[in-house]
DNA sequence: ACAAAAGTGTTAGTTATACACCCATGC
DNA sequence: GCATGGGTGTATAACTAACACTTTTGT
């Protein structure tokens, strides 16, 4: 904070805090994750009123010793069982009415992780699922808001910075990594295009080994290079896709 | 908020709320203005512990029933008088040890204003002055990285919104708008092809009136037409500089 | 043999960068 | 008449966008 509003500085210094009122503070978390050449967002059917049976995002409340960026990891690791989340702030959503129920205010975090690596079962049993953008139902309060102004951040931040790589395997394949582009943009590609580019970005490295699910003469396996990436970074290297 | 945090969503709906902590949250504002060629900072000196007489950004307690960034207005009307100062949300800072006073979180608001436009012996009664960037004083708590991640996001964003004129008067000159980007970027630009880019936008309009504080010369006043610029965007146009 | 996805190069248009001189005026 | 900042054009390089065919393999 800071207690630096000019008509209150006179007080003492108890006085000041304690003339100022307290708000629950939450987060909420706009999971993507990336399956079956669709971006996928993890929501679940909200169990407290208000909107009680209304699907939500999932959120929890800051805790007074607990860092806001750790509420968020909390809240990811009940539902997915997952540690290592890539996991931006979004924004804080702030308005007095926002939630019918009691003042309070959310700061909204999205995460990008690979839908495979996490435990299904956990996620069931929270009666979470996963959706995609199209088939997305009406959501809690400002979930909505917060859903597209995440997407707008991971569009932008997309762009610039290596982040996709966070929503696919390990080991993955270009035209997959073209696919998720596609999704990330709602928009075609040309694939000659999208491969020279990648490529040119040298972060990529071709394995020895090919995928064959997704078509029967198979296609090569990359990963991304990211002490490669540091360094190009330290030497003054800009990438964007 | 969203109270659905797997843990408790089968606690009844008031045990709910209660069971959780409420904390202070606050606003505070990373104030830039663009004056003799140079981008500035308004900060002042802080008045109460911790950290008084350290100088420090403008902010305040949000109050139970305001809007966050309503709280944010309020605080810079307080201190320049002014009502119609373009504000966005910087980022929420919420460790659980950023203020030693006591548990707050704060979410930072960046806002672009005319240093010309405000009352000066407001914020001079205030203990408000103007610093450039390069002057920057220590700033107290954590209101350095606030400072370094307004000035990151502005950067962002003054390259494709037109966000500058919010801190040149209504009228201005090529010149003083590449100067403008220039303390924004930190870093100089050719004229030549400044002027290019910018009336490639078609978006300002060129008046009958000159100004010569700069030069003997005298140097063409230009108007941002943001009527245009609506229509422009409209038609899928992209400003970028 | 054929269907289905993977992989490859070239060209044209656009945009970014680098760069040097004349202009108008106040002193 | 000279010092100061304002204003203009061109050539090259870099990047983006558009586009069609061959390869591989499972069935």
């Amino acid at each position: 904070m800071t207690p630096s509003s000019a008509s209150t500085a006179q007080a003492s210094n108890n006085d000041f805090y304690a003339a100022h009122d307290k708000l629950y503070v939450a987060t909420d978390c706009i999971i993507f994750g990336f399956d079956d050449g669709d971006l996928k967002l993890l929501i679940f059917k909200r169990r407290v009123e208000p909107d009680s049976g209304i699907w939500s995002l999932i959120g929890s409340f800051v805790k007074i010793d607990e860092d806001v960026d750790e509420a968020a990891r909390r809240v990811l690791k009940e539902i997915t069982g997952l540690e290592e989340i890539y996991l931006e702030q979004s924004k804080t959503y702030g308005k007095a009415e926002r939630d019918p129920g009691y003042r309070c205010i959310s700061v909204a975090h999205y995460a990008l992780m690979r839908i495979n690596d996490h435990d299904r079962e956990l996620t069931q049993s929270h009666g979470a699922f996963w959706y995609t953008l199209q088939e997305l139902p009406q959501l809690a309060l400002d979930h909505q808001d917060m859903v597209r102004d995440a997407l707008d951040k991971l569009r932008r931040r997309a762009r610039y910075q290596p982040i996709g790589f966070e929503l696919l395997p390990e080991k993955f394949t270009i035209p997959q990594l073209q696919k998720l582009y596609e999704s990330i943009y709602q928009r075609e590609l040309d694939p000659r295009n999208f491969r020279k580019k990648v490529l040119s970005l040298k972060v990529l490295v071709k394995l020895d080994e090919k995928d064959k699910s997704g078509s029967k003469r198979g296609a090569y396996l990359y990963r991304f290079d990211s002490e490669k990436y540091q360094e190009l970074l330290e030497s003054g290297y800009n990438f964007e896709i």
